[in-house]
DNA sequence: CGGCCCTGTGTGACTTTATCACTGAACCTT
DNA sequence: AAGGTTCAGTGATAAAGTCACACAGGGCCG
């Protein structure tokens, strides 16, 4: 049960190495796996639960930049691994994580050894580098009535949400007034209910 | 003078082996690297020159992502190569430019026998997720009439720049009105002075 | 040379989004 | 029940994006 694709791929000698030297942390809902500023202890490797990174701008304001869940690789700290930089956003655990953190060495080793793993490396840095340029793209061009329908959109089988509006808006870098006019306005059009620290989907959602 | 510094840190024989099977390719100003939708061919590896990547999104809108320089690797295209999907961006040549287009199968084999070709890669691979980061930030957060500022005063050295509005407002992911409006108010600031297609730089920028 | 056309720029009117400064409501604690 | 804290609502104003169109510079061609 706890065990990582890009780690089965490994050859027998090798993944019972690479196993043996890990053992999985433990993060709870709210913890913190890193912060702007922490230097790298290792390649995080996300066995299940969801982790969404963000980061924090010059200005103060904050935005989500991605989710990362079971079989996730946590691309972004090896850059900071590689280069000894500190990371430049924060990893905020939402539902109760495990965690394989591969250190600096054994990486290494990996990245020696198993044409698989590198091609696991590769791709996870692939689909984040195009998951940022999506972003990109959504916070420049698209109108944020939009990107709050598809976001709500996304979580409709839930029936209800809990997520204050201040957490709603650094979900798609905006500012919290925005969001609750628009849900205000979604409200209106009876496509869902407000309440605090809720959000009840009904009529056109609750199909 | 034709040398890539991920190159030059190979063992002897790998490097005349990769050497030997490359050869520089020449593109001229506003020539493509890559559109939207191509399969990637390998891995360009930047000789000299300078090429922008920018991206067009649904609603028809471009952006400049982030521009290559001499010795620099277009880690955009690492991806594809491993997953097979086309490109999402395309690559333009702004300064003539010498490219190595490094083979799936060399690339792998590079991979697989140097540790330093790795690092090179990996940390080239940091660097594009930081900087698409940072452009995410600024793109939500930062106000459009500092953005342009920026963008002028890094190229003043120029004395005049060769641009027009609207590559200016794919350059920052805006509209042309918008940086028409902007350089008007920094025109009666006395500024710069515009002309057609053309930006002169006068009073403070040109100290 | 004058007329034509294409590209680039200027501008007004209007919408959307961001910012600021509050008010009030809901919940928690004691 | 009182008081404090977090969350949400709202008006006023500024910044940015959109739309529609006028006009200007420069090249080309009869």
């Amino acid at each position: 049960m706890l065990q990582h694709s890009i780690l089965e791929t490994l050859p027998e000698p090798l993944r019972r190495e690479a196993l043996s030297g890990l053992q999985p942390l433990h993060f709870e809902h709210g913890s913190i796996l890193f912060r702007a500023g922490d230097p790298c202890q290792g390649l995080p490797l996300v066995l299940n639960g969801t982790v969404k990174v963000q980061m924090t701008g010059l200005s103060g304001h904050s935005i989500v930049l991605y989710r990362m869940g079971a079989d996730d690789i946590c691309t972004l700290s090896i850059g900071c691994l590689m280069t000894g930089d500190g990371f430049r956003a924060e990893a905020v655990v939402e539902d109760d994580a495990e965690v394989f953190m591969v250190p600096r060495g054994l990486f290494d080793r990996l990245m020696d050894q198993s044409a698989d793993f590198r091609l696991g490396i590769m791709e996870s840095y692939g689909r984040r580098l195009n998951d940022l340029m999506l972003l990109v793209e959504e916070v420049a061009f698209r109108r944020m009535d939009e990107r709050l329908f598809q976001w709500l959109e996304a979580r409709v089988g839930q029936g209800v949400i809990t997520i204050t509006h201040q957490e709603l808006a650094v979900e798609l870098g905006t500012a919290r007034e925005v969001v609750s006019r628009l849900l205000k306005e979604f409200e209106r059009k009876g496509l869902l209910r407000i309440a605090r620290g809720k959000i009840e989907f009904t009529g056109w959602f609750a199909s």
